[in-house]
RNA sequence: GGGCCGCUAGCUCAGCUGGUAGAGCAACAGACUCUUAAUCUGUGGGUCAAAGGUUCGAUCCCUUUGCGGCUCACCA
């Protein structure tokens, strides 16, 4: 019954083969994932999350019952205030102190993790990723790795030794492998001092030079430092796949020590695989992390609907680098995506192997694989679109009025792209590519040679304008411009004038039309 | 210093389990006197960074070199 040969080339399923090679058939499978949420959580964090999704999801297909879990490590120490939020000074006085315990200046949570957890939480049903939330501060604080630590305290010199492989430094004699925030200031700025043996740690604050001895099953206070907390995790959750980006995956990273404190612990390291990381392409100055404005889910979903933003990530393997772009580019994107979709309805030939990748690609890129479109979308280029919103001013529903053959699923789609489209149009397209058409009392000041142009457009316009085709209709264009004696540049800049004040505009045959008669004629009339 | 990734047409890149190369844009030619990265048709263009090796056969695997980038060696 495992003798089903699957096809798809496509990294997921690749993956999904890979676990299931390497960790055996089992009854339930745990794909984790996990970041410290001590800033805003950016598109590039992104990565992580639906990387895991889609390999959670080519396991599934495949039968396989699958735990998938998001680890907020919130027990970690803020280190610096981002640039982007609110009340610096006031955040300022919580350096060192463990995320969890920081106020949120924003006013949206009850802390600072917190705030951050929940801006990703609230997104990500959007585009169909229903992780299971593990939350690291609340079960440090609830001592629920006691034991834990007392097995690395038992290990010291051990796990000593294997971080030391990759360390210019060795750890001191003196060295714990555990961390403690002080109980007098909640900062981690302690040394420990001793270990009873049991569960008594004894530490001292560095800034106070006061000394405490605290038991690991009541404190709220004890941690593993990093190294030992991921591995130490692998095997408390059981995790056969666990991804990460490439400062953990390089020799001497943390993946590769992680590998074997993970022993120390009875467990073995779970498949992993390197994720490169996401660039931003044409967010204005928006872009810099030293401008403190980070891209997040938000941002990206305000341009792309959410089967495009999982497209952008499916369609690239993890380990290469990618850019997603608020420049023109979003243009191709769209235009990708449909491409994709026409392949996968049969629309588009390619061949046969090609086909079978895109549909693949198609299937993950939506946000339910249980609730794939039966129908593609409304063909029309994102382009057009974006001149019809233009048209209509932002009016969704009156673009759709003008495409009465579209099915509601189609209509639904387009609703939700338009919305993407305009916040497109006025956030981040060229000057050169937005337009208005003018209103009433709104003209420009054409001579009467230019007035007597404009008159005859429009009354071919009222005749023809709807019955004709573009190419046709263009004929038109070229005719009255021959008529009055005017160069066709200098004819075509009238009418941009006339209609939307600028020198050049969309291709003015298919503009028109889209246009339609009656706003056409209603304009030109005026002069 | 270690490690990883990349080097394919003018540009951006596909090509992934080895069978002598592809797409978009650009260029050129034509179509419609053409406007906003406008439309259609057609054409040209690559010693797959270099040198060795394995193989019947290498862009793909191995070794070395060059160039570019990232990352670790502090913390998470």
């Amino acid at each position: 019954m495992s003798e089903i040969q699957n096809q798809s080339t496509h990294w997921a399923d690749i993956t999904a083969d890979k676990i299931i090679r390497e960790k055996g058939d089992k009854a339930l499978y745990t794909c984790a994932s996990g970041i410290t949420p001590s800033g805003t959580v950016h598109i590039g964090n992104f990565r992580e999350i639906i990387t895991v999704e889609l390999v959670v999801r080519a396991l599934r297909e495949k039968g396989k019952n699958v735990r998938f879990i998001y680890s907020w490590d919130d027990y970690d120490v803020f280190r610096k205030v981002p640039k982007n939020m609110p009340d610096p000074e006031k955040l300022e006085k919580y350096l060192r102190f463990p995320i969890t315990l920081v106020p949120d200046t924003t006013g949206r949570a009850e802390n600072y993790a917190r705030a951050n957890e929940k801006a990703v939480e609230d997104i990500l049903p959007a585009v169909g990723v229903f992780p299971e939330y593990l939350y690291q501060a609340e079960r440090y604080r609830a001592s629920y790795y006691a034991e834990d630590i007392k097995h690395a305290l038992e290990h010291r010199d051990e796990i000593r030794n294997i971080l030391n492989e990759y360390r210019t430094e060795p750890l001191p004699e003196s060295w714990w492998p555990v961390a403690v925030f002080s109980s007098f200031t909640n900062k981690d700025t302690t040394t420990v001092l001793d270990w009873d043996g049991e569960y008594g740690i004894t530490y001292r604050d560095d800034e106070l030079g006061k000394t405490e001895t605290i038991d690991i099953r009541k404190t709220p206070n004890t941690k593993l430092p990093w190294r030992i907390d991921w591995p130490m995790r692998w095997v408390k959750e059981g995790v056969d796949f666990e991804p990460g980006g490439k400062d953990h995956l390089t020799e001497g990273g943390s993946y590769d020590t992680s590998k074997n404190v993970v022993k120390v612990f009875g467990g073995e390291a779970p498949v992993t695989m390197r994720y490169d990381f996401v660039q931003i392409k044409g967010h204005g100055g928006k872009i810099s992390s030293s401008s403190g404005d980070v891209v997040d889910l938000y941002d990206v979903l305000e341009v792309y609907p959410p089967e495009i933003v999982r497209y952008l990530f499916v369609g690239t393997r993890p380990s290469s680098e990618f850019a997603i772009s608020f420049d023109l580019d979003v243009l191709k994107i769209y235009e990708d995506y449909d491409n994709t979709e026409r392949i996968y309805f049969g629309l588009m030939k390619v061949n046969e192997k090609k086909a079978e990748k895109e549909k693949r690609i198609y299937e993950l890129s939506q946000i339910d694989d249980k609730n794939i479109p039966t129908e593609p979308g409304y063909q029309i280029p994102f382009r057009h679109l974006c001149n019809y919103l233009q048209i209509y001013s932002g009016d969704v529903e009156k673009v759709l009025e003008r495409f009465p053959d579209a099915t509601e699923s189609q209509k639904e789609r387009l609703r939700v792209r338009m919305k993407c489209a305009w916040t497109w149009l006025e956030k981040y397209a060229p000057e050169e590519f937005k337009f208005a058409l003018r209103g009433d009392g709104d003209l420009y000041e054409a001579d009467d040679k230019e007035k007597a142009a404009i008159m005859e457009l429009a009354d071919f316009a009222d005749k023809y304008l709807d019955e004709l085709s573009e190419k046709e209709f263009s004929e038109y264009i070229y005719q009255t411009a021959k008529d009055n004696e005017m160069e066709n540049a200098d004819f075509f800049r009238l009418i941009y004038q006339a209609l939307i004040a600028k020198d050049k505009g969309p291709k003015l045959a298919s503009f028109l039309k889209a246009c339609g008669r009656d706003r056409v004629v209603e304009i030109l009339r005026r002069y």
